[in-house]
DNA sequence: GTGCTGACTAGTGCTTTGACAAGTCAGCAC
DNA sequence: GTGCTGACTTGTCAAAGCACTAGTCAGCAC
């Protein structure tokens, strides 16, 4: 990994908020806000479905979800069944589906690293190859760290 | 995206230990431990400067390095330099460099959701095209969410 | 020996996370 | 009206995260 600009010569002084993994975690830094952006990106929309798919309390799942619309990640949004009283949905937005690649990075690193029978892994649809979370140039080349540059 | 095998007709149950996003939350789910990461992909060694560096104090340090060598994403390794006496390092172990595309894709979030000048980016050495966190099949496929098939 | 420095440990206190239990509230079915 | 159900809210509690301050400890320089 090569540092440049400011980066390059920081010394010791903290990175503080200019660090957007910093930023990123005290949004969605907690054990709920990914299991509840799993759920959602595995299609689920309704609160209950949420709570129970996580395993979380219905009570930190209201809180959460309140945090995710908040932040942006999912919006709030009413429908209604036929016959039924207008309810709401929680549905992904564009910010939560930028999201994914963090989340299933964390998800391959976990299946690798910390294994227990009868976890879930990814395939591509159609060739049917495995799936995998890596850095890659807008010119197509998969980035090792040794020719990654970190520029502030 | 597309569920199959048990997950695709798991109702409502939760699913608990199965998932591997669950389990590395709770090893590297701490703003502590992602900075600390950070700061190791960044190259830092030595205890003070990955406190100085992240801004977390050298208590919530200790304790977070201590896990995450307990976690086995770092290795403490003595080292001793010309007429200093020895000490210890914190080194990468690989199953801490296979977490940097999940540290770097929360980052690239956070870059573009939660925006703030003076952020870091990412640039391919010498092509110089900048570089993100992409979902890729063994094939070389980008994989887009309607083609990702998870199997559990 | 004394001092210094890097690398911690210990104690206090505030805040957040999260589990558990219980209560509320809206509106359709009857 | 009463009941039911989905979607929450409220309250209590324990554990964890983190900041801040202060103290310790090892070993080289002198």
């Amino acid at each position: 990994m090569i540092l440049a600009g400011r980066l390059g010569r920081r010394g010791n002084r903290p990175a503080g908020d200019n660090c957007p993994i910093d930023r990123a975690m005290q949004v969605v830094g907690t054990r709920s806000a990914m299991l509840l952006m799993r759920e959602a990106y595995y299609g689920t929309t309704r609160f209950d479905e949420f709570a129970a798919r996580t395993g979380i309390t219905e009570a930190v799942a209201a809180k959460r979800l309140r945090d995710l619309v908040e932040s942006g990640l999912l919006a709030r949004e009413p429908y209604q069944e036929p016959g039924q009283r207008t309810r709401h949905e929680y549905v992904l937005t564009e910010s939560g589906r930028d999201l994914m690649p963090a989340v299933f990075a964390l998800g391959e690193w976990g299946r690798k690293h910390l294994p227990q029978k009868g976890s879930p892994w990814m395939t591509h649809d159609g060739c049917a190859a495995p799936v995998s979370v890596v850095l890659l140039c807008a010119e197509g080349h998969p980035v090792e760290s040794d020719s990654l540059v970190i520029t502030s």
